[in-house]
DNA sequence: CTTAAAACATACTAACTAGTATTTTTTATA
DNA sequence: TATAAAAAATACTAGTTAGTATGTTTTAAG
């Protein structure tokens, strides 16, 4: 019994390691030594946990960035309340919470797209499945939006969800480039003269 | 005489191929060794021109990226014309105009951008040299636009310029995850309703 | 034609890479 | 407490990496 539950927290323990990891320097330039080092194990645990560093890479994208898209992007559009309001708090207010270090290294899945998406189609589709999710959850609070005439009808809510997506991924990229937050300033002005031109 | 010519056009022979497999793989994973073999030339030809892979990184950015982006994105803005049309112009087309290749590695230029912009600073300020060159090009067009009362006067040219090159940065990524051009076609078509309620 | 420098080639280093083979340690269970 | 399986450690391989040291070839200029 106890067995089963250490050896989950060590295989927890390796995933946790490499995201940050992965999130500090990059995929393909953070190796199963770095990893195995920050984690005080060795090569033997890893391999006993994971077949191989492509099945590590596809399960930090499908648990560890999935939670964190989720938790900052997609939870939030389901609640209750005006969806234009929903929308730009979401999207201002998680720009807004970012740490320093956050700010400078961007966001995990749009780096991991830019990485390895078009290296291998198992990376493409796993980070696809979020990235469907975030649009879904954006399409279905516009919808809402427009039959609670919050939003203007005549727009296609699946043309406003992508362009949302990304212009916010742009900019977590396009952020890395300066020190100070100025262009974040200007991308969350720039959001909320688009969000309130989808009103009626 | 020949010799300065000769020396000059391996340098350009190295930095060209150097893009290309940039682009392809990514800088950190694309070896010196594997540049020089696609110029069939050797190590000691490319330790003669660049001091570093570093220094041919900054300059493929500082050269090829920035001519790319500039024939793309930011020659086409200085056109005469409506400032309104101009944009949604250049925007479209060029997402229309990419090659199946291109669509699927993404942007060079934000491609470097979430692969190493957060290591070095040096590579940062090379990026951001372009990104400001495409703002201030922005800025100036919808300037113009306001002047000539294409655009609406109260809103602000940095914040929409910013909101651009992010929206237009954001779904080059994004594009990789895909296998047709449907999320192209519902970028266009935020890209145009947004540019619309740009009018006066 | 000689000479020196520029252009390039060859052969190396030391560190790092993903993954494997084998052994030791720990744990559950009979 | 014996035993087998799971968990982890150790030691290795074969290939790759950026960069260097030392050659050889080519070219310009006297």
């Amino acid at each position: 019994m106890e067995q089963k539950q250490k050896s989950e927290f060590t295989k927890q323990l390796i995933l946790n390691e490499s995201f940050k990891l992965f999130y500090k320097n990059g995929f393909k330039t953070t190796s199963v030594d770095k990893i195995m080092k920050t984690t005080n194990l060795t090569k033997g645990a890893f391999y006993h946990h994971y077949k191989s560093k492509k099945e590590l890479g596809l399960e930090v994208i499908s648990s560890k960035i999935q939670q964190r898209v989720y938790q900052g992007m997609i939870t939030p559009l389901y609640q209750d309340g005006n969806a234009l309001a929903i929308l730009k708090v979401t999207f201002s207010e998680r720009l807004k919470s970012f740490s320093q270090y956050d700010k400078q290294h961007g966001c995990p899945m749009n780096n991991f797209i830019n990485e390895i998406a078009d290296e291998e189609e198992a990376y493409q589709l796993a980070l696809k499945r979020i990235v469907e999710e975030w649009k879904a959850a954006l399409v279905y609070l516009l919808e809402r939006g427009k039959k609670e005439h919050v939003i203007n009808k005549t727009i296609s809510s699946n043309a406003v969800a992508v362009y949302l997506i990304s212009s916010f991924e742009g900019i977590r990229g396009i952020r890395k480039l300066y020190n100070d937050d100025s262009v974040l300033d200007d991308y969350i002005l720039g959001l909320s003269l688009y969000l309130n031109q989808l009103k009626p």
